[in-house]
DNA sequence: CATACTATTGGCCGTCAGGCCAACATCCAC
DNA sequence: GTGGATGTTGGCCTGACGGCCAATAGTATG
């Protein structure tokens, strides 16, 4: 095996490792087993476990960054393109997806370099969201005052939506899905169930953002929000 | 000291040692040295470390479910009620109360029982909204004709709210608290600006957490807004 | 005062973590 | 082919953890 392909290995079981037992769980050892390689062999390839830990966070912080990247240059209507972000769970599940960047929200405060990078996607998901929103109050889509503090609260509310779907909550998902739906609709002047009834004309492609199993998530599925 | 006060403070020390290193990371150890007493005391009041944290955890979200039935039982004009609801840091900070919180919902995603609590104080802080806004609606300071729906936006972005506090955002904490508050006026049928200026005509006494040091939070300070 | 029960100490054990490194395997350049 | 750089192994070290327990101090009760 390659060596880049062999760090992409070892990287690929780290994040599942950190999905499945979180950071402060996630030992050297275990990351190693999953990758088939021995213990020894991380420190080739990492000096030390931080570094292992924070290179994983990084290959997924930089490929939902590119997600986000792609998610805007499609060009799609913004109606569709608002729904693909207020519906998070795709049907037949996807929260596994989650879990890695709860993990990491739970770890950046403890982390100073997890904090930033976390407050990087925050504002680059804010933005797209407001983008959206501009581009639909252009098109005559939207009809929305205060784009910036809308976009906030559907970013806020997905969020939420990841937090109760991995801390256990009493709300059914499926409630808080149109919850969203419907916060959306009413800050962005759109009749109910407006949101509900958009219907990408093109599927956009997705890359993998080596979180999902065979049965992680739906293959539509998309990572979360963002992660801040 | 009475076995009843050492108790208590290994508690305490455990949520304090809880918050700052998170469930994965606390030791006994620590948690005895923070108590002033040797870890091997700690194997008298509990059987294990698990007891330990469970305990720790159990302690917190009591008082956190008898501060929610103080907080209904105390008659204040829902508007004021709901304010307090809607604003939960206080002039100066008050974060580090969250923390406790966060490291639940973390550990939540990983532990049955915390998953179990965590989802009966869910229910029971949406439960109290709702009966606030029901409250306000027969009053005729609202005009809410879904409680149920905008009980859990509200809720939902408290959570976002604490979530971004400590997990890293690039949003300032004065404009979540804005937009809060703008989300909540708009589901009420609020004018503009209703919110902010309720002040309550009495302010109700409050029980510690045992999460505020000296310098941790406001006094009136209240913890997240549930944990689930 | 004596006794019994409780609280508390401090040390020991086995386990496992991260870090380190000598040795071996592999592969490409010359 | 030879040699050196690179990839890889597996064992060892130190330290810290949770669990355990014999010994001691303290206290209430008779």
């Amino acid at each position: 095996m390659q060596p880049a392909q062999r760090r992409a290995a070892i990287l690929d079981a780290a994040v599942a490792e950190i999905s499945e037992r979180g950071f402060a769980r996630t030992t050297s050892r275990h990351v190693a087993a999953r990758a088939g390689v021995t213990h020894g062999l991380l420190h080739h390839y990492f000096p030390d476990h931080d570094s292992l830990l924070a290179a994983a966070f990084e290959k997924v912080a930089l490929e939902e960054m590119d997600e986000v990247r792609d998610t805007l240059a499609t060009g799609l209507d913004p109606l569709v393109q608002l729904r693909q972000l207020t519906e998070p769970f795709g049907p037949g599940g996807g929260e596994s997806a989650y879990r890695f960047w709860f993990e990491a929200w739970s770890e950046a405060a403890h982390s100073p370099v997890l904090r930033r990078t976390s407050e990087r996607l925050s504002m680059a998901w804010h933005h797209l969201v407001v983008e959206v929103i501009e581009r639909g109050n252009m098109s005559g889509a939207f009809h929305c005052d205060a784009p910036h503090e809308a976009a906030w609260m559907v970013v806020a509310l997905c969020d939420a939506y990841a937090l109760h779907s991995q801390s256990g909550s009493g709300i059914a998902l499926d409630e808080m899905a149109r919850v969203t739906r419907r916060l959306t609709e009413r800050e962005l002047g759109l009749a109910t169930g407006a949101l509900a009834a958009a219907q990408p004309s093109i599927e956009p492609s997705r890359q993998s953002t080596g979180l999902s199993g065979p049965s992680a998530g739906p293959p539509t599925g998309r990572a979360p929000s963002h992660m801040g």
